[in-house]
DNA sequence: CTTTTGACTGAGT
DNA sequence: AACTCAGCCAAAA
């Protein structure tokens, strides 16, 4: 029944829709882990089809150490999916920012 | 087998 | 306002 809470996290990042970002706290709220364990599962992830892109700090800010290509391949990828950047590392929360509704579909 | 080490966040000092 | 601390999973060495 239960497998890894990486591949839950997984499961999330990847029904984040195109032009959206989640932070990691809203992520790890889906199953009330710690946001660090969400960090780290998207560390370990070397799965291209999972869009580990979308997922910001609290504040829109992007990863430092993003595991493809670092923060700079993120941004790129984020700004060709339309996501509003505030700053050089920081997306509009207000405005990209993914709602979901409950725990699970 | 044990230890180390990472993409975080909110509360307390 | 800046800093510390606690929370807690999985893969690699």
């Amino acid at each position: 029944m239960n497998q890894g809470v990486f591949k839950k996290v997984y499961e999330i990042v990847h029904m984040i829709p195109k032009g959206k970002v989640m932070t990691y706290g809203q992520v790890a709220d889906q199953f009330k882990i710690d946001a660090r364990v969400v960090g780290w599962a998207l560390h370990a992830n070397r799965n291209p089809k999972v869009p580990c892109h979308r997922v910001v700090d609290r504040n829109g800010r992007l990863a430092e150490a993003y595991a493809f290509g670092g923060r700079d391949e993120q941004r790129k990828r984020l700004k060709g999916e339309r996501v509003i950047f505030r700053d050089k590392n920081h997306v509009n929360l207000l405005k990209c920012l993914f709602r979901m509704r409950l725990h699970k579909i």
